[in-house]
DNA sequence: ACAATACTGTTGCAAAAGCAACAAACAAAA
DNA sequence: TTTTGTTTGTTGCTTTTGCAACAGTATTGT
């Protein structure tokens, strides 16, 4: 995608956001699946916004149990400035789902307006304003379905959010079941075996990767 | 506090703000502990911003089971369009804690600049850029502790991350134990039992509502 | 001062979840 | 095409959690 594309400079014109992006001093990388973008307790300074592809921001905690914490697509942002700042010792990591491109910015470039003639600058920050929101959507989606106390109501309020958000019954899971297990933050096990009942119970039907919700 | 005195309109003379207040037809409102605010399912079209004590955003699930999504404080904000957006069936309220004050703004004043000479807009914009991104960090804190598989180590992150906070290693939790069970999404008793064998292991102690960790 | 309400601590029991280990299915790479 | 690695399904066993119920302690309002 080109960058003034992106939600982050949508809006404003090619020129502006070349002479934005130097001002900025931003750098773009790109990464391969499954490659280590970089570790959250790095992201100290600047944010990262992902302009193509999807990556995984994972917690491993001392036990070795892998959390997904978010799965982020398309105009996605990172950074310690933004979420899990002083997340404590455990590591966080930050890695290419599919392949990506990311944008990094410093973040002092956000906060502070930068003497330049940066007329556009408010204008980015309406953007990140809009970026920031949906990401704080997305975050307190998952927290929704992570207040359920069991992995059964935990599956259940997932599928349900999914259903009301694409208004439809049956939805395709953005991940495999594994990264399901970590999403909803439960033994792997545990799921199938809960999965299974619910199956059996006629109350959501699996085929691979779409789920069918068949409540009302 | 004096409205502009709030984050909101931080940087916003007096007059501009009270301009700038009737141009959004924004409104005011006080609280009592313990009275219900609003439901959240009502927040589709504005978002309210604390200006003045506390309040809990609680789910209720379909089994009664309390959850604390989030505790506010001053310059805390909520409102569908920034979280919790379509968020299923079951109940998401919003309650006072301590006696509060809020300001509602209905949210196509924040995405929309008005046709009224508001010059200042874009800087009402930033403000709400470094709130909403406040309340990310605070999500993804939570979602952090909830991403804990056990009990215990949902405990232990939770008092880890306040200890990183607050740069001391004895914390003073900001609710009751019964709202912190409900904040890590567990049984009350199931904690209690926990909380005592982390004293038992000299992990912890805690008097009333003062913990303190004693790792390394 | 009293009553009403909320909070805390406790326990036995049942249910659910986590763990470990293995086999089968699938996908990607050599 | 074979190999390698990942994903999925499964199951016994153990531990943790949730539930229900109760009593004692604070706290609050009248």
């Amino acid at each position: 995608m080109e960058i003034q594309n992106t939600e982050l400079f949508k809006g404003i014109s090619c020129e502006e956001c070349q002479k934005m992006l130097s001002c900025f001093k931003s750098e773009s990388r790109s990464y391969t699946a499954g490659e280590l973008i970089c570790n959250y307790a790095d992201t100290e300074k600047y944010v990262g916004i992902v302009t193509h592809g999807s990556l995984n921001i994972i917690r491993t905690d001392e036990n070795g149990n892998n959390s997904l914490l978010e799965h982020l697509g398309e105009n996605g942002i990172f950074g310690k400035y933004i979420a899990y700042a002083a997340a404590a010792g455990d590591g966080i990591y930050v890695e290419c789902d599919t392949p990506c491109e990311i944008v990094f910015i410093g973040s002092e470039h956000i906060t502070k307006r930068c003497s330049n003639a940066c007329e556009c600058h408010s204008k980015v920050v309406e953007n990140l304003f809009d970026i920031v929101t949906k990401k704080s959507v997305e975050l307190s989606r998952h927290l929704y379905v992570l207040s359920s106390r069991t992995t059964r109501d935990k599956l259940l309020s997932y599928f349900r959010l999914m259903c009301e958000q694409y208004n439809n019954t049956e939805i395709a899971l953005p991940f495999s079941t594994t990264a399901l297990a970590e999403y909803l933050c439960v033994d792997r096990s545990a799921m199938t075996r809960e999965l299974k009942k619910l199956k059996s119970e006629g109350i959501i039907s699996m085929d691979k990767r779409k789920v069918t919700l068949n409540e009302k």
